[in-house]
Formats: structure tokens, C-alpha cells, sequence
DNA sequence: CAAATGTATTAGAATGATTCTAAAGTGAAT
DNA sequence: ATTCACTTTAGAATCATTCTAATACATTTG
């Protein structure tokens, strides 16, 4: 895998300003995460990923990756699908399709959701992040 | 486990209508599972539940009879924790409040939320169903 | 810039939820 | 009662994920 050095460097920017130290294995994946705009990804997708781009990591490197950029807030998790995580490199504010038949997530830009009433949080209890989520079917053939 | 004449009948029905037959380990999860209001419940919880009120039943019983029940409409699945699925009573369109610290889900009553804008599908496909969910926090004490 | 220190990475085992298998049991229809 | 299809079962299998404890690497220190 080459990475070129403009967007290396970004990326070990941004692996510092989060608090992780700067690693062949974190540079690589933030390179195949960061580097194509918002996506989302599986663990088991990311490695296949890695391994096609010719980078020697382990899936427990994967996985203990994605959990530490999932914790230093560069990766948000999502959870649509019994089987299997999803990280989401999109961290702002903003919602999902799920297409269930095909387990791929479509993401849904903030203002373009209104949710304008929620009940009060349970006493002792404080909203941490409103999701929502529109599961999709396939269209019946006309 | 005793399950009185009448609970017995109405659960009898209820199975039958959803077009299931209605057997002995069927009626029983069934009177745990519906005749006690509202809930969400684990493969697991429901197991213990059952061994507890001294039914004999396995626990691949347990997920087949949750599996048929979901298909049949009696039960909606509720995805917000990767490790469980919840099994949700109530089949009503609603929302919810999960309190990850303690892996609880709480119902939200549909009116209580106001969706008032959403986003077109992608073409050829359909919304099967939309999901709000309020991930609480404990609050700081204080 | 080499040794020391602490963190990362690894292969492989372990875990835990869920599904599968194929054998034995039960409900419904004759 | 007999048959036939559907259920239930124990236990094995599967799959995503985490753990372990050994080796490698990044950073700090001398």
C-alpha cells in the first residue's frame, strides 16, 4: 500500500490531536477509512480491504483499532443489524437508511430529519444521541 | 407453571390467528411473554424466566419460538446493542429509550415523538419502518 | 544513537449469542 | 390407533468479537 505523504501526514495528525500514538497499523487503516470520504464500514470488510491493498494486519489489529478510534471519538458505531458492528466514519449529527436485504447503511444528512418533539428523559437520565433509523425494503417489481 | 383457563384460551388464539400451532412450549412462552403487559425480553432472560417457573424447555426452544413469533407479527425485534437482540411485546408503532449502562430499553408511545420531516427513499426502495432511539446516560450527580 | 520502557500487534484460544443437525416427541387428520 | 408433518431437543457448529501472553515497535532516556 502507498500512501502518499500529504495524506499521511494528515492522518498521523489527526491519530495525535485524538491521543493515539502513531503506528504503521493506525496509519494504514485511518488511510483506508479517512482517506474516501464518509463510509461505513464492518471489521470484516476493513481487513478484506487491507489485505487486497497488500497491508499484513491481523483481524484482532482491526478490531482493536476500530475500538480505539470508535473511544477517541474519530468513529462512530452503529448498530442496525444483530449480526455484525458498523463504523461509521461520519461523526457529525445525522441519521440512516437501512437496507436490510442488502446490510448496508445510507447516510441521511441532519436537516434532513425534523424531529421537533421527544419526550423528557427518564429521572436520572440524560440524552446522550437521538438516532434514527429508516429500515428500507426493496420497491415491489411495479 | 399453572397458566389459569382463560390466559390459556386467549394465548390458544392468539397463536392459532398468527397461524401458528399451538403447542405446549408455544403456550407457555406465550403466557410469560404476553400476559404480563408490555416488554422487551433476551433469548436468555426468557429462558431463565421459564426454567424458573419450573418449565422444562430448551434453549434452542427458546430462540426458535422467538424466531416464530417475530415472522408471525406477535413480537418486533429491537437492534440497539451489538451483543442481544430484545424481543419487543409490543408490536405497536413506537420508539424507544436505551439506557446502555444497564442494557434497558423503555417504550416511547408513538405521540410522544414527532417526526415531522424525513428524507425520500432511494428509488426502488420502500420504508418498512421508522426507529427513533434516545440512548440515556446516567446523569452526573450533582 | 543504543538501551530501556511502555504501548502495539499478533496468532491462536476463548467467549457468547445464535443457528444448525438429526433424532425423538407431539398435534392433527384420518 | 396410525400416519404424517411439524416441534422440540441436546449438543455440535458457526460467527463476530474479545482475550491472552508472547513478540515487535515507538518513544524516551542516558
Amino acid at each position: 500500500m502507498r500512501l502518499n505523504e500529504k495524506t499521511k501526514a494528515l492522518m498521523a495528525n489527526k491519530l495525535s490531536a485524538a491521543g493515539l500514538r502513531v503506528t504503521q497499523a493506525r496509519l494504514a487503516l485511518a488511510h483506508l477509512l479517512f482517506g474516501q470520504g464518509d463510509r461505513h464500514v464492518t471489521a470484516d470488510a476493513l481487513r478484506e480491504e487491507a489485505l487486497a491493498a497488500g497491508l499484513k494486519i491481523s483481524q484482532a489489529t482491526v478490531y482493536n483499532t476500530l475500538n480505539q478510534f470508535h473511544a477517541a471519538g474519530l468513529l462512530r458505531q452503529v448498530q442496525v443489524d444483530q449480526a455484525r458492528s458498523y463504523f461509521d466514519t461520519n461523526i457529525d449529527t445525522h441519521h440512516h437508511f437501512y437496507v436490510e436485504d442488502e446490510a448496508r447503511l445510507i447516510d441521511i444528512a441532519a436537516q434532513e430529519v425534523d424531529v421537533t418533539r421527544l419526550p423528557d428523559s427518564p429521572k436520572g437520565y440524560d440524552v446522550d444521541r437521538v438516532e434514527v433509523i429508516i429500515r428500507l425494503d426493496k420497491s415491489p417489481k411495479a
